[in-house]
DNA sequence: ACCCCAGATGTTAGTGGCTAACAGTTTGAT
DNA sequence: ATCAAACTGTTAGCCACTAACATCTGGGGT
């Protein structure tokens, strides 16, 4: 790890993490980019630089490749319980610092239109990783069809879980929730 | 239906005709509203009048409320057969001119993704809808947590229905598909 | 220790989505 | 026929986002 690369990292943190707070206090969409720029001290073209666009700043997460990957070291058996329980091993969450940021980024994106209606779309590049990991490259269209939907269900039914435990404050058992909620779908 | 109302809504259909030839042959993303008013030989702002963003002129149509009726018109019976038959039955198409228009904003909504994104989020307020229809005004938490939950998951599902319908160009049956992915999900 | 390039940042100018405010016109009810 | 309400166009402006160019700083090769 470079400095070059320290500094880029300590300013790419920066800016999200003044973006979170400004749009938590101000809101989003009374936020602009350079507000965000200015209280993190650079200009907005670098915050264009470390972030596509104003809707990443809230989004942006490491989370997804851990699932996919979580998905793919799952031991064989039904196709629900696998994708259920490498959800919820991806749930085990960090710091307690950690889980008040992802608080404050999921409250934006469940009460932002722009935000939620992105933070589903990203259903849809896991489902992509989920169908990758458990078909392969045998793209037997049948097989792919099955999959890709139950995937999309159980992620639909997560996300359900994802708003209830922030509207929980964090306080309940994300993993638990995950699991109950495709316990519901599934019936076991 | 007055003439006043007859004429909006004839201006109302020929722009949304128009912009989505327009971002069907030349591009979502390379077509300004700009060049949707002057096809449709109106001003940008009266666009605007008529749909919100230019995300709309993709995305409205008048099959969420049909859905949220069928939902609650089911017979009872586990909740993934109600809300499935419901999809169904929205499925239903009309006349070939009517499927065609459906077939070309379907594409657009799976190629470009913001377009991807908003037709999610609108499972959102589906799911909303099918909670209100079987929930009614019985705030019990844990029950509407298992409804949404259940929801969600047939929406997702239903949602590669759609996608796999588009890609054999509308000549399967989309009532079928949506069977089959729900069938596949929840397997009978 | 020196040089020099690559990468990070800032500045400027411009495009396009979207909104507010004002003005002119058309429609429908009385 | 008249008047209010609704539809439309014009203008001006904000903001997200991009491209192009200038600047500076860190790091590898000598």
């Amino acid at each position: 790890m470079n400095l070059r690369d320290r500094q880029r990292a300590e300013t790419r943190l920066a800016v999200q993490t003044h973006a979170i707070r400004l749009f938590t206090d101000v809101g989003y969409d009374a936020t602009t980019v350079n507000d965000v720029a200015a209280a993190a001290g650079v200009s907005a073209m670098t915050v264009y630089r470390h972030f596509t666009t104003k809707e990443d700043l809230v989004l942006y997460d490491e989370y997804d490749p851990l699932t996919a990957s979580a998905v793919a070291a799952q031991p064989p058996g039904p196709l629900p319980v696998r994708i259920g329980r490498a959800l919820e091993s991806t749930a085990a969450l960090g710091s307690t610092q950690e889980k008040a940021f992802l608080l404050a980024r999921l409250r934006l994106m469940i009460s932002v239109p722009a935000l939620r209606a992105r933070h589903l779309d990203s259903q849809y590049a896991t489902a992509d990783a989920i169908v990758a990991a458990l078909c392969g490259s045998s793209p037997e269209p049948d097989e792919e069809f099955r999959v890709r939907a139950t995937a999309m269900a159980c992620l639909g039914a997560a996300h359900v879980a994802l708003i209830r435990w922030a509207e929980t404050d964090g306080e309940a058992d994300l993993a638990g929730l995950i699991r109950q909620a495709l316990g519901s779908v599934f019936g076991d």
